[in-house]
This record gives structure tokens, C-alpha cells and sequence, in this order.
DNA sequence: CGCGTGACGTCTC
DNA sequence: CGAGACGCCACGC
């Protein structure tokens, strides 16, 4: 037929990935954060953290990526503005931020569970 | 369809 | 504690 497949890879499991990567960030609440690795775990793969970082830097400018760091609570020097710019952006949402790293990451990092 | 890559993570020194 | 090196894997060309 005309259709094909055109690129297909509309698997819903492989595509899913980046796509589950946007769903998550979007469903951040404000004040609280999640890791890449986190991320990637929830998405199926706990060791695709770098995927997850390559994904935010192409990924949807309206997606509140601020709201993503490292798994120690390190900032990420390559977000929009640099380390000043996403510590602004945390500080703003009341995390406390110290040294481009969240202060208490246990305490303000968040689960789809709650 | 293979190679390089990177907003990470973990180990070692 | 801090810095450096390796590994890991989805994504783009």
C-alpha cells in the first residue's frame, strides 16, 4: 500500500524511551527534582543516564528541565544559561542550592509514587 | 546499517 | 575530599 512503514520504529517500546523521558520531566512537581539516572531507571534503562542528558539538551524547551540533575544533586553545566542560570531557575522554585549542587537531594528529590 | 557521541554514573588514585 | 578515566546505551548521520 501507500503507507508503509515510513520510518516506523512507532514501537512503542523503543520509541518509548524518549518519549517516557518527556512524560516523567513533565510530571515533575515544582520544588522537587530528579535524577538522570532516575530517570532512565523509570524508563527501563538505569544505565541510559546519558541518553536522558542528550535528550534535555534536544529536548522541549516547555519541559521543566531545571528540574533535572545529577544523581549526587550536581547541577548540569550544560542547561540552557549554564550552572548559573539552572541554579536561578532551582532557587526559584525553593530549592536550596549550594555550590551548583541541591542541598538535602534525599529530601527534595521526587518519585511518580507520591 | 555502523560509528561517534554525550545536560551521566561509578571506580580508582 | 577532588580530579581523571572508563563504561554504558539510545540517538543522529
Amino acid at each position: 500500500m501507500h503507507q508503509k512503514n515510513l520510518n516506523n520504529t512507532f514501537t512503542e517500546s523503543k520509541t518509548g524511551f524518549r518519549d517516557r523521558v518527556y512524560l516523567l520531566v513533565g510530571q515533575i512537581p515544582s520544588g522537587r527534582v530528579m535524577s538522570y539516572g532516575q530517570l532512565a531507571a523509570l524508563c527501563g534503562n538505569p544505565r541510559a543516564a546519558r541518553i536522558v542528558g542528550g535528550i534535555a539538551h534536544h529536548g522541549p524547551e516547555h519541559l521543566p528541565w531545571q528540574r533535572v540533575v545529577k544523581k549526587g544533586g550536581g547541577l548540569a553545566s550544560g542547561y540552557y544559561g549554564g550552572l548559573e542560570g539552572h541554579k536561578a531557575d532551582l532557587e526559584r522554585e525553593g530549592v536550596i542550592v549550594t555550590d551548583y549542587k541541591v542541598v538535602d537531594i534525599g529530601n527534595v528529590r521526587w518519585w511518580p509514587d507520591e
